[in-house]
DNA sequence: AAAATACCGTTGCGATTGCAACGATGTCAA
DNA sequence: TTGACATCGTTGCAATCGCAACGGTATTTT
């Protein structure tokens, strides 16, 4: 018996993911022409507040040289301001502005629909799928 | 309440994918240093016997300059042979060499190896998990 | 049969990516 | 306190990616 490589679960894995985002990038393409790592820093700002780049490339599985690119185009784009930090000076604090939050808001609207519609299509398994996507993460961190 | 991102599962499946992507790929670089479009072409070749390009390209997600360009380095490296169709001209033909299939039957060892390993940190959701899987997926296709 | 259309694989190109180096700042230890 | 080391964000760079265009071949249409 040979290898298959459609049964292979790091394949099918990676293939569903690229698949999925795919689909959702078409969906705040039209309400934003954002990019996957400033649709990623822009979510978590709204959620977190101002943070460094650092916390954010801890939390969001970017490289910090992809959060520091994608915070100077959001920034250029009116989305957020950037500040040093009180009293480490090496911090660059990143913090949504105006104009992000509300941005954020109507792409937040649209991620929460184009959940349910996965979630939808899942049915019972969606929990199970949350808690083995978890379990996997995990295995990293 | 405001939006998730870490909540959100097109992101907790994309991060995911990438980390086991990460794990296997230092799985098999030590055996051979092999790019992950590179292992997928091999990976299909093995098991189709010989096929066109395009075929590969319908069938494993990648870009057909991809396949291309994988196939290229693939030969180079001995684990390949191109050909020419028999009737159709335009057809380039890929089928794997000794060393090739040589090559396959190690990293098939390997692939199995990591799978069994994933199973068994997922235990019983590991059924569930390919049903959604299969489920986004056939959402696309 | 000729012309228009479709398909195949390669290549060029701009954009994106990951890594490593760098200057600047902070921390720790002698 | 000062020197060695760590951390932060940016930048440079090489590699990779996706898309589109191209030359070549096949198929369909008229």
């Amino acid at each position: 018996m040979s290898f298959n490589l459609d049964q292979f679960l790091p394949y099918r894995l990676s293939v569903a993911a690229s698949q999925v985002s795919r689909r959702f990038a078409a969906r705040y393409e039209t309400e934003a022409g954002l990019t996957i790592p400033e649709w990623r820093v822009l979510a978590h700002l709204n959620k977190s507040g101002p943070v460094s780049v650092r916390d954010i490339n801890a939390r969001v599985n970017l490289d910090k040289s992809m959060v520091s690119r994608a915070a100077m185009r959001l920034e250029q784009a009116g989305y957020l301001r950037k500040s040093t930090h009180d009293t480490d000076l090496r911090l660059v604090v990143l913090e949504l502005t105006e104009n992000g939050r509300e941005l954020m808001k109507r792409l937040g609207v649209i991620a929460e629909a184009f959940q349910e519609e996965l979630l939808a299509e899942l049915g019972g398994d969606a929990p199970i799928l949350r808690r083995a996507l978890e379990a996997m993460i995990r295995q990293t961190e």
